[in-house]
DNA sequence: TTGAAAGCGCTAACAG
DNA sequence: CTGTTAGCGCTTTCAA
């Protein structure tokens, strides 16, 4: 691996000269045949700067961190190639990382940043990091941004615009001409579930309709979870005819749930999810979805993280562009 | 940040007291109280080791690579909780890489090794990588071991016992009764795909069968091309009772290619996948599969490469315990 | 337009 | 048992 010294030597330059040129500095002025010379040389040694040499000497690493709870949950993958995209716009390197279970996770993500490996985060909240622990981590002196999850101490966030998307769901059920809409939503602590069960309400009241108790539950997301939900729903003794499911792997669980407590869907009750994900085409019946931009989540986060990083202040975005859209497959279909 | 020299200063001694404390180097004899000063110090400066000064000095980072064609892909969950335990005992930071366009993507690696940024990596090769692609990435002095895929230059590895996994998935649909057994494999360049298909063959030898090229297909993995080839196969005159499919995402494509067309599972064809993932449980029929070990598989090739970095040669591993084990659900049963 | 030199934080060889 | 010191590769101020 070739260093800069070397570079230089082959140049006939110091180092500090051939540092210049390679970097593009442009306060710089040398002659162009010299620039040229350390070019070459660069080119003929296959150079690249060592990365701990730089990292030391500027006190920061160019590198970002993703940290997801599972980064194996297929709706992942667009928030991963967005935020691959805008940090290799920016020429950050993305580690992703995984924090399953968070209170252990955070003392990952504490040293990765004190240890200086990671110059900041991109951190997707579970619905079990408290505040507070949030609280310590910023406070550690991490730079970090909140993706599809927020804390009441505004601090850089990139979230999807969750009313719309359930608005929009439960638009589609109501235009089916269904009056009878359950709810199966994420847990009461999550700002995103709050703001997606928000969506709905908003939609049955500008249709005249008011949200039911018996037909909402607040379980949470896991499959197994929104499986019982949707079983417990169904087992009310006047049931609704459509649901919402808030999360898309939530809506697979309570698809096979409900499938084997015998209820048809769409015959008896229409499904909708809340995310798009491949698998939404491969259920039985296909699934209906909103699907929301979450490839602009990932994006604009490190964008974001990186102006931070800069010196930009805090903010907190909600991403409304591109607008969730309607994935019509078929789990609704107009009520019995 | 505090810094060595602080915690140094903080007890009382040099700094190269405090590193050799702080390092547990055994070869070190300090009085306790000396000792016991400085882990005091860095207790109360929360002394975190910087992590380029220590990468420059030693030239190595400590960090490990794991790369692979979609890290949203469920079925790497296991592969990842894997690498990720045996890199957490190593005391090495494991980053995930992923690498849609390998093309691309290799200049990614390649870079990640020459910066320093990783002392080597964990790669699955993606069928379109080709051997002499990854030649070039090892020659570049990058110390890589792969998973779940392998090179004829064997140079460090870690594979399942593919062909046992296959051979169980076809013994099943034997042992049901099928006698007219299709496989619905992956492509012809994949050495994986090769050992399924032997598997397969040797089931059906010990049946007294012959594998049967109308009833075979080697289009790949991916739902979309398994679904194609279960159509195109059921469509033969005088068809399968009974698929193997190679891989679990495959199937999934191919249950719904199967529905569409109206070919009832179990019913007129049992379908077994290899590999198992947690959707399985949740498509129509839910889907039999055979559950391989990846778990493992993460665990030995992060210590393998760790082994590898301190000198060890390189080593091809098959990881047959634990063996392959079937799981049991709803899309096999006796032929009609 | 170019070069010399300091120093980022750390480890380890060597000296006391 | 402990301290001094060189130097890993790089950027940047300052001087020429």
């Amino acid at each position: 691996m070739a260093t800069l010294s070397e570079i230089a030597a082959r140049a006939g330059v110091s180092v500090s000269v051939a540092s210049r040129v390679l970097n593009g500095d442009p306060t710089v002025r040398t002659r162009p045949e010299t620039r040229e010379r350390v070019l070459q040389a660069a080119r003929d040694l296959d150079y690249s700067a060592n990365y701990a040499g730089r990292a030391l000497r500027l006190a920061r690493s160019k590198a970002l961190a993703l940290v997801v709870p599972n980064p194996s949950n297929p709706l992942f993958a667009d928030l991963l190639a967005g935020a691959s995209d805008a940090s290799g716009e920016c020429d950050y390197t993305l580690l992703v990382g995984h924090s399953q279970h968070f209170t252990e996770g955070s003392d990952v993500i504490r040293r990765l940043v004190r240890e200086g490996r990671v110059d900041g985060f991109v951190l997707q909240r579970t619905d079990d990091l408290t505040d507070q622990a949030l609280e310590n981590l910023v406070a550690n002196d991490a730079r970090i941004v909140l993706v599809a999850s927020r804390t009441p101490r505004r601090r850089g966030s990139v979230i999807l615009d969750d009313v719309a998307g359930a608005r929009l769901a439960t638009e589609h059920l109501l235009s089916l001409g269904h009056r009878r809409v359950g709810l199966i939503g994420g847990v009461e602590a999550s700002d995103i579930a709050r703001r997606r069960e928000q969506g709905y309400v908003v939609a049955l009241r500008d249709a005249g309709l008011r949200r039911r108790e018996t037909w909402v539950r607040r379980l949470g997301y896991a499959p197994e979870v929104a499986a019982e939900a949707a079983t417990s729903i169904m087992s009310e003794p006047s049931g609704p005819t459509a649901l919402v499911v808030a999360n898309v792997n939530g809506a697979i669980g309570a698809l096979t749930a409900l499938r084997q407590t015998g209820v048809e869907v769409p015959g008896d009750v229409s499904v909708v999810a809340i995310h798009d994900q491949w698998m939404a085409a491969h259920t039985w019946p296909p699934l209906t979805t909103v699907k929301m931009a979450f490839y602009d989540v990932g994006y604009r986060a490190v964008r974001l993280l990186i102006d931070q990083l800069a010196g930009a202040p805090a903010d907190d975005i909600v991403v409304g562009d591109p607008p969730p859209r309607l994935v019509l497959r078929a789990s609704t279909a107009p009520p019995p």
